[in-house]
RNA sequence: GGUCCCGUAGCACAAUGGAUAGUGCAACAGAUUUCUAAUCUGUAGGUUACAGGUUCGAGCCCUGUCGGGAUCACCA
């Protein structure tokens, strides 16, 4: 058992025995002792003066007492201000070495039989992946490995947003304007070579747009229709829409377009069928650099249709109502929400009744006991709606649904915009974080010994180190800001460090193996020094950071740990000799214990973050 | 206007209600005859937006105020 629960329950039992107050051991607060105090760890005994009647410090004094008594792990105590610090004997800590390195699972639990599905990703296809996109997909690949590792098995889903009218504008610019042009004969990544097209309608829009305002038209339009003082360029602003919808000419050119997808037009499923393969080719691409990939994908093309089953089923159940026009809805203001129309008077349905059809399918498909939707923050009152209408339909998976908002990302000078051409492309971001790591491991002249194939590995793996680890230590939570003009370090606070500490570690397990060294006598070390100790009761910890990440769906708890035992071992490398000076055969066979023992809890956090090691910086 | 989220050093981020609020970047001063310096050490930088309250103890919980953002579509 974990020492930090073994501390938690004798605490707990200590002051039954001691006051006769029963208390849960989970509730003990046992903390690593701060580095100006002495000792391992820290209880903190205020909870406990109350029933024990005593001041803190006698308080302390006989639970620390009846540790020492009764717990063989404890060697001595002291006691300040109402904490109680612990030192925990080197036996124990020698065994602890031990027993990890052998133990290739350390942090994971084993399989529980359940099944839990994340969304992620879910892209529209006529724009290629952006700085947000990636947050996104960082999000949920790490969620969905550390939930693996507490022992879930994990269905990674997508739904790709397929249709409708942004992709129609990509389709319809494209047979305009393309002139038959391919990915292929300009050289364009494909999902940026669809992305463009759409683009180009956007321009030719605006300049329709331009045009028409200039007309008697719009002249008289402005006249009949303006606010009082509102001056001619506000008026126009705020009709960009319904101009769109009832005035252009390229308006209606996409809304035909649109209806004869709808209708099965097969000219136009063909052309739409050619452009999105060339996006999904490009996402492909972008996935396979990121590392990523899904178990289930789902089209919004099939799924749009659904939801009509269960708006039935919830007017059977008087969840729903009907209103005269015929249109359906629900009310949830007695949760605090307002009223929401599920289906449109005319029978249609919305984004919602397509979430509620989904979800329902989903549930019919993989039989999940929890379902996670990585999803910016921006939605979270479309969730608040979609998951309180769920649960009011009675669906049986709806208390394990979450939504895992995050905050979006953003630039210096605020929020990306395609208009203003500020939004960082993913492709571009992959591309400059591994030139950057490039140019950053010249006059380095380690990896001499790799092939070309070896190196380009090892500085892709740092270039995306240094991104990932940069856009998942945040709390999810959190809005991020992002400066393009300096990018991402290589140096400091980042993944490229970890991995430094990691290599450093790699070239020791080359030695063990060449000079076939014996690490059997590492139980024999007799003083373990507060920088070896610092690094145990790091790497004790991991379990319950693993743990804590995943009830918390929070990615940032395990970069934060991976870079704090880094940085612990970066210290320790610096200030004990490990190897060729080590004092003695016993101390250098515990030094090397301990990296590997590290070495091998940094590959594993890091993985679940999915940042990769490389061998040789 | 209603609802929700966020305000921590110049910047980017940490901190289960626990000890003197930490870490990195940027700045300055140092450390390579040593297991590679993508490392390490030091200096400087804070009234945790503000005002009350609860508590043995508040950056964290409660109330209010001020800033910033999101959302309140028969869009997705």
């Amino acid at each position: 058992m974990n020492i930090v629960s073994t501390l938690q329950n004798a605490v707990a039992q200590a002051v039954e025995q001691l006051y006769g107050e029963a208390t849960d051991p989970a509730k003990v607060l046992v903390n690593p002792t701060p580095p100006d105090f002495t000792g391992d760890y820290s209880v903190v005994i205020f909870p406990f003066v109350k029933v024990a009647k005593k001041s803190p410090d006698a308080a302390a004094a006989e639970i620390g007492e009846y540790l020492a008594k009764n717990i063989p792990e404890i060697k001595g105590f002291n006691i300040v201000k109402g904490f109680l610090n612990l030192k925990i004997s080197d036996v124990y800590w020698l065994g602890f070495l031990q027993a990890l390195v052998q133990d290739s699972a350390y942090g994971r639990l084993p399989k529980n039989g359940k099944k839990v599905m994340v969304e992620f990703s879910s892209p529209n296809t006529n724009k290629p992946l952006h700085l947000g996109h990636i947050r996104n997909i960082l999000l949920g690949w790490s969620c969905s490995n550390i939930l693996e590792a507490v022992g879930y098995e994990v269905v990674k889903t997508q739904i790709i947003n397929d249709r409708g009218v942004a992709i129609c504008k990509s389709m319809l610019s494209w047979r305009k304007f393309g002139a038959g042009k391919t990915p292929e004969s300009t050289g364009i990544k494909s999902d940026h070579f669809v992305g463009d097209w759409y683009v180009l309608f956007e321009q030719k829009t605006k300049a329709e747009y331009e045009i028409w305002q200039q007309s008697a038209e719009a002249k008289s339009v402005f006249e009949s229709k303006r606010k009082p003082e509102q001056s001619e360029k506000d008026f126009f602003k705020d009709f960009k829409n319904k101009w769109f919808n009832e005035y252009s000419t390229l308006g209606a050119e996409v809304r035909e377009m649109l209806l004869k997808w709808e209708s099965h037009d097969p000219e136009t499923l063909a052309l739409w069928k050619k452009m999105n393969g060339w996006v999904y080719a490009g996402f492909d691409k972008s996935y396979n650099d990121l590392g990523v990939s899904f178990d289930k994908l789902y089209y919004e093309s099939d799924t749009y249709v659904l939801g009509k089953d269960i708006v039935e089923d919830g007017l059977a159940k008087g969840v729903f109502f009907k209103k005269e026009d015929g249109s359906i809805w629900l009310d949830l203001t007695d949760a605090g929400l307002d009223q929401k129309v599920v289906v449109r008077a005319d029978g249609t349905s919305l984004y919602i009744t397509q979430d509620l059809g989904t979800a329902r399918m989903r549930h019919h498909d993989l039989g999940c006991e929890r379902y996670v939707y990585v999803v910016a923050d921006e939605q979270n009152y479309h969730f608040q709606v979609l998951f309180e209408t769920l649960k009011r339909l009675g669906e049986p998976y709806a208390a394990g649904l979450h939504h895992l908002s995050y905050g979006l990302v953003e630039l210096p000078t605020g929020r990306m915009k395609t208009r203003e051409g500020t939004v960082v492309d993913a492709d571009d971001l992959i591309e400059e974080v591994i030139r950057i790591a490039t140019e950053q491991s010249k006059d380095r002249g380690e990896a001499e010994t790799l092939t070309e194939a070896e190196k380009q590995d090892n500085l892709r793996r740092v270039g995306m180190g240094a991104l990932k680890f940069f856009i998942v230590k945040v709390h999810p939570k959190k809005k991020m800001i992002f400066n393009p003009e300096e990018s991402v370090d290589l140096q400091g606070q980042t993944g490229p460090y970890i991995q430094y500490s990691y290599v450093r570690i790699n070239k020791f397990m080359h030695l063990i193996e060449k000079e076939s060294i014996d690490l059997s006598i590492a139980s024999q070390y007799t003083s373990i020094q507060p920088q070896e100790k610092d690094l145990l009761v790091a790497i004790n910890d991991y379990p319950n950071v693993v743990q804590k990440a995943a009830e918390e769906y929070d990615p940032s708890l395990v970069a934060n740990f991976s870079y704090d035992l880094a940085k612990k071992y970066h210290r320790f490398y610096h200030d004990l000799s490990i190897y060729h000076r080590a004092e003695t055969h016993e101390t250098r066979a515990f030094r090397l214990t301990l990296s590997l023992a590290v070495g091998q809890v940094l590959k594993s956090s890091m993985g679940l973050l999915g940042i990769e090691m490389p061998e040789v910086m």
